[in-house]
DNA sequence: TTGTACGCGTTATCAT
DNA sequence: ATGATAACGCGTACAA
């Protein structure tokens, strides 16, 4: 492994200062012509490679943002990462991330690993440390779907998600409308499908009961759980056109799944619909209408949050972005 | 946003040398007890935050690893990087992550980027960039799952796999047996599952048919792909007890929707048997018997070889790491 | 046990 | 248009 290379070195072979060679880089304009190409031919020649924490230390731009998400087995969580680290592109900033598994403790520690490295900025996908205590922190912080009080934040318009999906549901002409949802807090901007299916329901005067309880932690226990709503629901409501909204499309694709081994099919009178549009919508037995979260533009627009809170160093207004959402009609609705 | 604390501001304060504050840090044993104190109650008044990066510049260790996978859309891919980035807790590195895309043009500049960033060591999951190319690099290099004939990789053994799972469909006294997969070619690990399984049904002579073909780049091309497949199976062997091996868990997922939507069940003739014991084989319609593979392993071991590879900056020797992989019964086989 | 002086590879300021 | 010199924040011989 041979030496590295450093602007000294091809001052030396190229005869001129460490400085024209760093402005060769930084203001390319002010050198001659002639100079640029002598000093392209040495960086070549020599097989120069940049060294950007050299730069880092000396100009401050880490160019680095950190990201913390709570895990990655939910395709949900996937997708963001996904698109988040697609933004390199467009903004040319680098990722550090981690899974928080919903541990307080580590994400504390990997928080001051981050700001040890001079990272610029950071998103925030975990729940686990709320926005009043990430906001003291010395970085632009921007958080997507979730709590974000005393913080910048992105999310779906998750009310309005509701409002479509139960609307929808009732032009159907279901006899009766049923949400199923964790219980949930008012911060948590999930909540929002819970008020939304409730708002419009007691406003129409239409037949509706919520299931908010506990949903369980594993597949497995989750899986038990609906089992035993899947029973409840088709006992009371035998013979009714039933109008179902669940919290997510993971949820749904295992009621669907519960349903359809009953029946051996997807009666008439079931209508599932789910909410994220992630791939298990698509990928089911039967494609799960659903309503769809656009996780590009949820992600794109935290990056440009993030980057402006970077750049314009003021910004002492709290900045909520909503995104739309939008009906992704399938067949488990008839 | 105040001023940073550096080494100097607590040397100052404390009457001590930059030199003391740093072997505060990094030779405790070397200061005495009550010097220590002294200093520990200078950081926390003045509130002191370590910079790596300076840190990294001085000895040269940057405690970073990059790792670039092709997409993060694939379960698989994502719970691999999950299990890379938890090994923070045992190994104490940090991750620069993009996603490839099969893009190789993009793929190099990633990598000069991250070599930019003085990283330690590389990851690579993604398929587009051939192991002679990036064995030319000048850094540490370890593959999981791909091609790997100039470097370290690890992989599950792919064809202990294909064994395991073929012999299990002919102990079920399966009339024929299928195996489902891409053209592949031998410098593929996952060639090996074909291979196998070729094996084992020639020498014990097994009536078989190897299906290998372009199984397409969507979810929707794929469905259709094995739709029309699943027609020809379904006539060419009717009444007969099938044993079909499929090359992955997502695609066995896509045939048992097919089989289950034309005889709304899994008759007693079809076996499937998937490969990866990816989430979908567990939350499948019916779960899916599937040959296991430890990813958790597959990432330690990965992380063992670099870590190796990074601190004994010898080995010449190449080093490949075979996983074992077995056999989960669930439900789709009888 | 503690301090001095220099190096790591850049950028920034001020000259020329 | 180009150069000399001092930062940036920390580690490490070597010296005391």
């Amino acid at each position: 492994m041979q030496k590295k290379i450093t602007f000294d070195d091809i001052a030396k072979y190229t005869h001129f200062s460490k400085t024209t060679i760093s402005r060769y880089f930084n203001h390319p304009e002010t050198l001659t012509e002639k100079n640029r190409a002598i000093i392209k031919d040495a960086l070549e020649k020599l097989n120069y490679h940049e060294n950007k924490l050299a730069k880092v230390l000396a100009n401050g731009k880490s160019e680095f943002i950190g990201i913390i998400v709570p895990n990655l087995s939910m395709h949900y969580y996937a997708e963001m990462l996904s698109h988040i680290l697609a933004t390199y592109q467009e903004f040319g900033y680098k990722f550090l991330v981690f899974e928080s598994n919903d541990d307080p403790v580590m994400e504390r520690q990997y928080i001051s690993e981050l700001i040890a490295y001079n990272i610029e900025g950071m998103i925030i996908l975990s729940h686990c440390l709320s926005s009043q205590e990430l906001s003291r922190l010395p970085i632009p912080i921007v958080t997507i779907e979730r709590e974000s009080q005393f913080l910048n934040g992105v999310t779906t318009d998750n009310y309005r998600g509701a409002l479509i999906a139960t609307s929808y549901l009732q032009s159907l002409n279901c006899d009766i409308l049923i949400h199923i949802n964790s219980e949930l807090t008012p911060e948590n901007p999930d909540y929002e499908r819970t008020h939304g299916f409730l708002d419009i329901c007691e406003k129409e005067h239409l037949p509706h009961q919520l299931i908010a309880q506990y949903l369980g932690a594993t597949w497995d226990e989750t899986n038990t759980i609906y089992e035993d709503l899947f029973q409840q629901i088709d006992t009371k409501y035998q013979g009714q056109k039933k109008g179902i909204f669940i919290a997510n499309d993971t949820h749904a694709n295992i009621f669907l799944n519960i349903v359809y081994r009953h029946y051996r099919n997807l009666p008439e009178d079931y209508n599932i619909i789910g909410f994220d549009d992630s791939s298990i919508s698509r990928e089911a037995l039967i494609p799960i209408t659903t309503i769809h979260q656009n996780i590009d533009t949820l992600s794109h627009a935290a990056m440009e949050l993030l980057v402006d809170q970077i750049q314009n160093k003021k910004s002492k207004q709290l900045i909520h972005r909503q995104v739309e959402p939008s009906l992704i009609i399938r067949h488990t609705t008839h």
